[in-house]
DNA sequence: ACGGCGA
């Protein structure tokens, strides 16, 4: 696949790299993004081999969770954790965490089974110091997570923010399956995550107001340990109501706007002017 | 400096 059709993904646009040194092993970190969307890919160097993960943009922050988890964890208490990421309409890709130890060290190996791609598989060494592998690798995550949401912020650029947030949907939701543990993969054990040095996780990134007669819509992009979402609020006198959107369906309500948009545009052509319009709010 | 995985 050496090509350029398809997924060697080659000219895609590199918009963050990230190197970690664990024991002998190189890890590097790749933000890439393609017209599909963004990706991240983890390649895991050897003098002698090469392996590579390709980490959906959605599974940025699931992946940080799940480092989170194994780092914070007592070593008897983790399991074996599945990741399964919904790509596209009809793909999936599931992610297995498994631990494993031998004379070298605790390890964790992370496969990805898609089924686009042959499986493949990075071993992460556990470490031996607090900052050393799996926490190390979950500091790089953390980092790709912070950034790639910086990306999005409407520095100058005002409303073109909202329009890459569009291509960052391509990815669709996300969920837990139990590991091979008795225990569900409960989402509250990875609650237990204390992300402390991270930045404020669930701080709102970016609010619209849109004002459509007497009404007033809020649209709030936000973020949790579950992932990112748009919360759109209706605001009528002293009512409010909210609809919590997870970022995953944001293409599919862009698509499905633009669907009204289109069948109803011979009756909302001249309404366009002065009593719907969209605003940037105050700044705080 | 390793070496795990799985073919």
């Amino acid at each position: 696949m050496e090509g350029n059709s398809g997924g060697s993904g080659g000219n895609d646009v590199e918009l963050l790299c990230k190197t970690l040194q664990v024991e002998h092993k190189l890890f590097y970190f790749d933000l890439k993004e393609n017209p599909r969307g963004r990706y991240l890919k983890i390649s895991e160097k050897t003098s002698a081999t090469r392996s590579t993960i390709i980490v959906p943009f959605s599974g940025i922050s699931w992946f940080l969770d799940l480092f989170n988890y194994y780092v914070n964890s007592d070593d008897q208490d983790v399991c074996s954790k599945e990741l399964q990421l919904d790509t596209k309409a009809f793909y999936s890709t599931v992610f297995y965490f498994d631990i494993g130890e031998n004379r070298r060290g605790r390890f964790l190996k992370v496969s990805e089974a898609s089924v686009s791609r042959n499986r493949s598989t990075i071993i992460v060494p556990a470490g031996n110091t607090q900052d050393e592998g799996w926490a190390a690798f979950r500091n790089i995550l953390a980092e790709i997570n912070e950034a790639s949401r910086l990306f999005m912020l409407p520095n100058q650029q005002g409303s073109e923010a909202s329009e890459h947030l569009v291509g960052l949907s391509d990815d669709v939701g996300a969920g837990f399956i139990a590991g091979h543990s008795s225990q569900p993969a409960s989402s509250s054990e990875l609650n237990m995550n204390r992300p402390v040095e991270l930045p404020a996780h669930d701080e709102m990134g970016l609010t619209k107001v849109m004002r459509v007669d007497q009404k007033r819509f809020f649209f709030d992009l936000g973020s949790n340990n579950r992932g990112h979402f748009l919360k759109i609020s209706e605001v009528a006198g002293t009512d409010r109501s909210s609809i919590i959107l997870p970022l995953s369906g944001l293409k599919q309500l862009h698509e499905t706007i633009g669907h009204f948009v289109e069948i109803t545009k011979d009756r909302m052509e001249g309404m366009t002017g002065a009593n719907v319009r969209t605003v940037d709010p105050p700044q705080r």
